[in-house]
DNA sequence: AATGGCATACCCAGAAGTGGGTAGCTGCAT
DNA sequence: ATGCAGCTACCCACTTCTGGGTATGCCATT
């Protein structure tokens, strides 16, 4: 990994005690050089405007303008920085949200110093980088214990299966050879249980438990 | 990024000629030993068991033992081991398959060599790497040319939104200030587009495309 | 023996969706 | 300017779903 330039990075939390610790720690770096740090989205935005950083090290919980909304400002504004994305969660919603908008990564705060400094080495290379637990996060399904807390008796499991999968009543009623009239029977019981009255929600009920394949 | 040791890599490939490949750039490397190179699965796993190696780079297409259920028995015979799974196809099945296995990453064999040694040397360094791209399919929702292949026009787009959100024509027809009839015109034309006669399918449909979020 | 849950089956009236049309209006592009 | 695509709106006949019932036989638990 040579990197012959300095790779030019641009800090943006609202914490002054993150941002002045992460910049020590990367000064403490020979190739890379922090070009300017912000408290809020609005200044990083400026400053990177008049820095063009090569990586913007961004929190994602700020006030007034949060971190993945800055996300699309940014590439507007400097289009060849990476986005790396600083936050205490690995949660679900926010990593999937960052990789959405495009950033190039996402780093946990409570990693160590090292890691943060690999994900912008790799970052400022044109690749990604993904704080360790963070893949898992994105893949994040949970079959098992589910099945068991569904109320739904196992017939009736069977027919919101086929139910999501876009048959019809009367279709479901062949394949089980039951009459139409007793799968309306059940499907009304599944959806009083579950209270979902349509079968848009069923279907995304079923597809959230892994009872139908998604693709 | 200080390395004092020496990160032992294991290669293992199919194709004869990647592997010697690979060796030839990883050994221009000075902080990076191959310490051995397997054409099978099998083969690797017993190279692995006598020279412990930081990292296995493994393919995933190959014969007998395909790469990502081997993944499973490098966890069980060197534990200590990162997996660093080498693909030609940044197919999302693949990609987390081996993430949920317990792959440390995932690189395209299209990148160019520093990537792969970048790889390497966060994977050695207990980070993750997904050569780029592949986070985004892993969320397998692209928008912009998604998008532009939804053969949907931009208001077909929106009802068919609303719809796999569990609306009726008639709550659509609400929200948008259209008439009933108006949505039901649309309704019908997304489903000739995508040939999805089913409301079912159409969720899924906006599932898989990730026009509507899974939770 | 009895209670209750489950699967089965049916009735009914009203609401909603389906699939086939037609048609006016707007805006963009040839 | 002419035409086409997209959005709007409506008609009709038909099917399906909805949500409220009732009811019977089975089986396990009480």
């Amino acid at each position: 990994m040579s990197e012959r330039e300095k790779i030019k990075v641009l800090l943006i939390d609202n914490h002054p005690l993150v941002l002045e610790g992460l910049k020590a720690v990367l000064e403490t770096f020979a190739h890379i050089m922090v070009v300017g740090t912000a408290h809020l989205a609005r200044q990083g935005l400026d400053l990177a405007a008049s820095t063009r950083p090569t990586v913007v090290l961004m929190d994602i919980n700020m006030p007034q303008l949060n971190g993945i909304d800055a996300i699309e400002l940014f590439k507007r504004e400097v289009p060849d920085a990476k986005i790396l994305m600083l936050s205490m969660h690995d949660s679900r919603e926010y990593i999937s949200a960052s990789v959405l908008q495009g950033a190039a990564g996402y780093v946990l705060k409570d990693v160590p110093n090292e890691e943060i400094v690999a994900a912008i080495e790799t970052v400022a290379g044109g690749g990604t980088y993904f704080s360790s637990g963070v893949p898992e996060a994105l893949l994040q399904r949970r079959e098992p214990e589910d099945a068991a807390v569904l109320p739904l008796t196992s017939r009736e499991r069977e027919i919101l299966i086929l139910l999501a999968a876009g048959q019809s009543n009367r279709e479901i009623a062949t394949v089980l050879a039951i009459s139409a009239l007793t799968v309306e029977t059940h499907r009304k019981s599944i959806k009083k249980k579950l209270g979902i009255p349509t079968t848009a929600g069923l279907t995304r009920f079923a597809l959230e438990r892994g009872l139908i394949a998604e693709a």
